[in-house]
DNA sequence: ACAGAAATAAAAATGC
DNA sequence: GCATTTTTATTTCTGT
């Protein structure tokens, strides 16, 4: 019977994951509305696509406060600027 | 003054992606969830994402990419062992 | 000075690997090259890259996993028509 | 024949593909001993890490030639200086 | 429709 | 050994 429960269990997991991934597409495709609206509305959406690309860059790798970065950046003469 | 409401425009319609994108990544980090879960109650995950994967795909679509992959083995003379 | 040594050694090693990945970027674009060739010729890219992924699998790992998730897709009740 | 013929043909290309492999194997090795000897000499391997990827990123992203972009970016406020 | 680029998913590896 | 991070692979999308 603990069989039976198993199997039980993983089709709860599954299913719930499956709800998930169906949701995530349902905002995919949300976002991609978005772009085509910015699109009709005469915005170039590869150019878009970049500044979100930098916007998102900002704030995940270039905004680290890493003092050995900042020492190792300065011994290979880098700057590290990034005023996004 | 046009500029200036185009510049609200592109800004709005950004930021919507953006928002939209976190909600997205918040799904993600619950099917990790979900995972985690599965492997906490014994399931090995990488299975999990197979048996997923294959309920994704039609099983007619399956079955012919099944038969091109059975050609190209035979061609290479491999053993294409499913005893399932 | 010690600290101009360290700047040249770490400026050195940084440059060599970054040459290593230039000869790998160089490999990968080859590689590119053999499919788009494969495809030329009519030959089905997709299958091709299956194919050389069970080629990488030592077919008694490939059995141990095909055993496993047999296992789950009993559970579910699923009909598993193979695939890779 | 012509079978036979398409045999050898796919065999080649896939074993093509499978040295190309091979090699860039090797340079991803080179690279791991790059990064060892860094270690060895006291280096701080994540750091260097960071910094070999915000290099990259300089040559990729960041140096782009997009008169588009620094109208958009100049209509969200964003400031495009990366003097890195 | 095809090539190229971008995003996502899967796998591997490193460090704790 | 687990868990996080990194790298690779596959899929998806966009522009030509």
């Amino acid at each position: 019977m603990s069989e039976a429960v198993a199997a039980d269990e993983l089709r709860l997991l599954i299913e719930r994951w499956e709800r998930l991934d169906e949701e995530k597409k349902g905002i995919a495709d949300d976002q991609k509305d978005v772009l085509s609206e910015a699109k009709a509305r005469g915005f170039c959406t590869k150019t878009i696509r970049k500044i979100i690309a930098r916007r998102k860059l900002e704030s995940h790798v270039l905004q680290e406060d890493d003092a050995l970065l900042a020492t190792y950046a300065a011994a290979l003469g880098m700057q590290l600027n990034f005023d996004l």
